[in-house]
DNA sequence: GTGAAAGCGCTAACAT
DNA sequence: ATGTTAGCGCTTTCAC
């Protein structure tokens, strides 16, 4: 690999010189002559800059990490590329990393920053998450964003608008003629799990409504979660006419037990979800959903780390803008009864 | 951070000691005492080796990238724990990376290796990309392995056994007594949907029996694919009984056209999907699926890479064992006619 | 058994 | 307009 000292012995000139061209330092003082050289031998050589020769001497690595509990979900897809984007506008780089099984973010991320990896990150962590496992992280000072999560007394988060999200959602099968609405929620200590919640009571307490309290599971977001959501659920006397299920993943198994159970979506039972992806398209019935603005968030979450980086301020922020949109599909219908 | 100067200084002993200690030299040459003191300053300061300098002096980041084309396929998965596991036994981090959709590989991976921030990396490019997109790759000598992927005169790869999956599927729906097989397979130049061919192929041949040409479609791995391959197979006369698909992902578009056209599964047609992950389990019917070592393969991947990079040696590699496994599920059953 | 010192590739303050 | 130089944190050779 060639480097700075190459470049600069091809062209005749100082390794400076070259360092002030090649990294567009403001006033690289040079003659345009000159300069030409430098670009040229840099051509010629295929140069590029040693990432740890910068990093050492500038103390800064120009990557943000960006750890998510299950990178393979396919929720995450938008949220990476968002992130991806803003940061490759800026100048920097995403290093993708797990939120591992065993240890809950903590030892990850202390790594990634401690050991000079990243110069900040932004995190999230999942539903089924200990919130005591965060607690490194706000006693250290590093610039870390939580994203669709919080810990007390942490400042610095990007998360969607889940209240509203969950509000649309019910709404919803409520204009549908739905008066016995259920809820499949996450786990009650779950940060998004809480502020759905909110959405759903909200939207019918606004229509005059009031559900027992057994028509909210809060079981969590996994696949199998849903399953044993929908048994719960549909053992219930009366049963449901409709279900918000708070999560992409918990309804594809809701959708999957229902059908296993015999129960006919939408004609028996209408089913929305909260978050869209490619798996909702691709159920049976197509699964109705309410599109959550991951891409946004993304973008969002990357900003607010830079400008922690560089500048030390922080905040929390809701993204409220794009709102969260119905993605109407073949999954919910008015009532029978109706 | 604490740095190693920190750590001596706090010792009372130099920084070549404090050095040989803490990154475990062969031969540290220090007494037990120092070493005890060492230890317990570094412990106190809570000192980590700083990547860069590290990197900077030794030439070695002990980081190999991994890159797939979409980092959300659930198909991935495994892959990826295969390759990580690997890479914490022997001592190096996985850096993960997205071929990206514009430009294919090249520009990432050049990047990574020309700046220095990887040592090496597992290379899997996606069924759409041009061969011709990979070039660059082979004239450099960089310690780049192919994941389930070919380039004429590059050597390095590690591949899933698609012969044997595609076979195996082929068998279990000729061993339910079907006798017109369809074979909805990946791109032409795809270089596993070849290998899946002559599975296929040679499963058929076996049992004595042809398919007419139109049998097999070669559209693609992603799930509208899979739907365009439904339609076009279902035109056919005569119809299919079953289609072996060579792609979970067109596999549950392919299951989803059939549902919209009104074809039962298994009743009307059998489909078993070479590749299975969480998806093929909730979709309805259930997808029967052959499941692939993605797992072993990472390993494999990362070993052969770690090997590439600390002895120089090169190998191609299949992985057999452990073998593809079928998993009978409900989308496959015997024909109607049988 | 321990320490001093050079140097990896780069940037930036300071000459010239 | 261009060059010299110090030093980021680390490993390693060499000297003691």
């Amino acid at each position: 690999m060639a480097t700075l000292g190459d470049v600069a012995a091809r062209a005749g000139v100082s390794i400076s010189a070259v360092s002030r061209v090649l990294s567009d330092a403001p006033d690289s003082r040079v003659s345009a002559a000159t300069r030409e050289r430098i670009v040229d031998a840099a051509r010629e050589l295929n140069y590029r800059p040693n990432f740890a020769g910068r990093a050492l001497k500038s103390a800064r690595t120009q990557v943000v990490g960006l750890v998510v509990p299950d990178i393979t979900n396919a929720l995450f897809t938008e949220l990476m590329h968002g992130a991806e984007d803003e940061a490759t506008e800026r100048g920097y780089t995403v290093l993708l990393g797990r939120s591992d099984d065993v240890r809950p973010g903590g030892e990850v991320i202390a790594r990634l920053i401690g050991e000079g990896r990243v110069d900040g990150m932004a995190l999230q962590v999942g539903d089924a998450v200990q919130p005591a496992g965060l607690r490194d992280l706000i006693t250290t000072q590093a610039p870390i964003v939580l994203v669709n999560s919080s810990y007390p007394g942490h400042v610095g988060s990007v998360t969607l608008d889940d209240h509203r999200g969950a509000l649309i959602a019910t709404q919803h099968l409520l204009e549908l003629g739905h008066e016995r609405i259920a809820f499949a929620n996450g786990l009650p200590r779950s940060f998004t799990a809480k502020r759905r919640r909110t959405g759903y009571k909200l939207a019918l307490a606004t229509a005059g409504l009031r559900m027992p309290k057994e028509y909210e599971t809060r079981i969590g977001y996994t696949v199998d979660n849903g399953r044993t959501a929908l048994r719960r659920l549909m053992a219930l006397d009366p049963k449901p006419t409709g279900i918000v299920v708070a999560n992409v993943n918990a309804a594809v198994g809701l959708l999957g037990e229902a059908r296993r159970a015999g129960i006919r979506v939408p004609e028996d039972l209408s089913v929305v979800t909260v978050h869209d992806s490619w798996t909702a398209e691709n159920t049976w019935p197509p699964l109705t959903a309410v599109k959550m603005q991951f891409y946004t968030v993304g973008r969002a979450a990357v900003r607010s780390v830079i400008r922690r980086i560089e500048t030390g301020e922080t905040s929390d922020e809701v993204v409220t803008d794009p709102p969260p949109e119905l993605v109407v599909r073949e999954s919910t219908a008015p009532p029978r009864t109706a």
